[in-house]
DNA sequence: GATGAATGAGGTTTCATTCAT
DNA sequence: CATGAATGAAACCTCATTCAT
């Protein structure tokens, strides 16, 4: 009976059901309209509270952004993962596929990597993320750790090559996940599906035995 | 006798040769210090031309931006990319590694990624990309030619698959490069390198006959 | 058997104690971050209290200035002056000199004179300085009483001129005090010590017959 | 025939025109409103330009004090002082007096003295000040020196004590008239006028022979 | 009575863009 | 044509003060 199951005040809870709300109207914004042109009165407004509010929740409009698209899904994504590879059914290449295809459809990586690449070189963004980093580090540990042991568990069967080293495997597979996100000219005229491009890559860690 | 081929006055010779040093100097600084804290004052300064003046070469630093990523590097890559398809040596599995080391170690299509990501949702930037996009077409035609070509070579030949689709190929290639670009926590802590990552790749289109 | 003698609640004390502390800590703050870089909250915080809590006590942020700075030591500072005064030994001059050195290092009019200037201009603030004026009168009474019969002690005993007015070896007493505070590169180069500025003064106000 | 003589273009000159309209508007709110209660926006509102253009002569709000304070001001000053001592009549003490009553009238030292604590402990501040200092520094040298001279003049004369060190009567003289500066209900109750005190100080300076 | 969360109002500062020269 | 100075517009952020609990 640990006092975090403590009824919360009235006062506790309305300030707690705001800052879910915050996370959750933030994140819409900065998807909708990009960081650049998104505005912290803009969210404010939106949420329905003064701009000043946002301030004793989150640091700097870099460190909302970092919590609205890292923590508002990481946890999520990660069990919906767990729940995949958990299922008694299903080979490992089957739960990638699964895997794949949610994280595609969730769009948590397009967001992660946009991040990434509008706080490059911003140090003060740096900062937010490490700052807030720690709270997702149960999430990074149980992700990768999953990944890890589906992987393994093909090479066991015999399903996956043992040629390929299991990181290097896990790596490409971030990687072809990252890749679904943003619209380019340059190979949007290449009409292969998500679909496709699995194949590729499934085919690369298989083994090919007669 | 086209007069295109006349020669330049004085004057139109050193606004172009000012003009391809504004686009090289654009590119540095975008690169170096991203699109945020770039600011037009500072390109013309080192330059070592007037702010006003950037503004009779491109409507909008966006149009800048798109000009000095996209316009500046993208002919000489295409043009690497065509002359290591033409080697004599070499079949389609070597090709691609080298064309697959060049452009990672090129960096453009990091710059080109991270461009595409910062710009998105921006009206305006999807306006200069619209408004630049013909300027490129040529090169984007030959780079994508050169692969499809490459890749058909190499099932010819009957290096790679004929089952999977030659632009699901292409396409999966294209993203392997792009995901070479950002660092990400959650998959810098895989030690893999850019090699296995393109052997993971490589596996995944080879024939894999007895 | 006014009943202001009358023995405290428990209520009461704390609240009297919190408001002592309140006022130290205040001026704590106030003379090491300067008035614009204090917050309440921060007062708030080191005293242990919430911020609305001030708001009981004092009216506005310049109130609370005011009487840190003035009632939280003139009282202290008047008592030490009166004491040196009532000392049996040392004629005017050597207690001007004991009370000029007493008051330099206590460092109360440097701070009074920064908060007028700071304060200066502020309509807020005057009326906090009248609102507060009344409650340190006494002191302001004593504080001048006692130098001008200082002075005149002087005067009766031969040791100082009777001919420039007591009103002026005051004011400029006390002007004296105040100068020290403040350093100024304009006259930090003068390597002249408190006390030989001192001596300027008694010389002024002394006689000088053979 | 330096350049620094040529015609202005009109450019330049309306430049210039304006920056000195800029540091005398400065000036005035700031010593009509004081620092906390004046806006930039105000500034620039009064003068008649847009806010942006005063960072382009000055770098921050501390700065445009710094210079409007000293700048304005001081070499107008020391010029007056320097005018002063050169005159063929009078003698030092004739001499201190009236440099006294000028610069108690032209309120600079109030200025002076109340930048110096609204700025103390201001980081910003302090880079300011030394970016400007040396723009003063011929002023500063000057007025030094030339207050020096004075003074030494009236020992070789006979006038002023030798036994009190030049840099103490200095340093006396400059508090003495810094003191002039803010009324505070201590001493604003002393009936004494400025020419009292000074008194004070010429008799603490002069020899006392009979 | 005490509080901490909320905020309105405003401040300084930046910068892409324009325009008179 | 090239320019540097000017600027409008807006952004982020702060903080004294209030009010529901």
């Amino acid at each position: 009976m640990g006092n975090e199951n403590a009824p919360l005040s009235l006062r506790e809870k309305q300030r707690k059901e705001r800052l879910e709300l915050l996370l959750q109207v933030a994140e819409e914004v900065f998807v909708e309209k990009g960081y650049l042109d998104t505005s912290m009165d803009e969210i404010a407004a939106r949420v329905g509270i003064g701009t000043a509010t946002i301030y004793s929740h989150f640091a700097s409009k870099e460190e909302l952004m970092v919590a609205a698209i890292l923590e508002q899904n990481f946890q999520k994504n990660t069990q919906r993962v767990v729940e995949i590879c958990s299922d008694a059914e299903g080979n490992a290449t089957n739960k990638l596929t699964r895997i794949f295809h949610f994280l595609v459809s969730s769009d948590f990586f397009r967001r992660r990597v946009e991040m990434l690449y509008i706080l490059r070189g911003n140090a003060e963004a740096q900062r937010a993320l490490l700052a807030r980093q720690e709270k997702i580090t149960t999430s990074v540990e149980t992700f990768s750790q999953t990944l890890t042991a589906l992987i393994e568990q093909g090479k066991a069967t015999g399903e996956l090559q043992t040629s390929t080293p299991t990181s290097a495997m896990v790596k490409a597979f971030i990687g072809l996940i990252r890749t679904q996100g943003i619209t380019d000219t340059l190979i949007s005229k290449y009409s292969a599906s998500n679909d496709e491009i699995l194949q590729v890559y499934l085919h690369g860690i298989a083994t090919h035995e007669q």
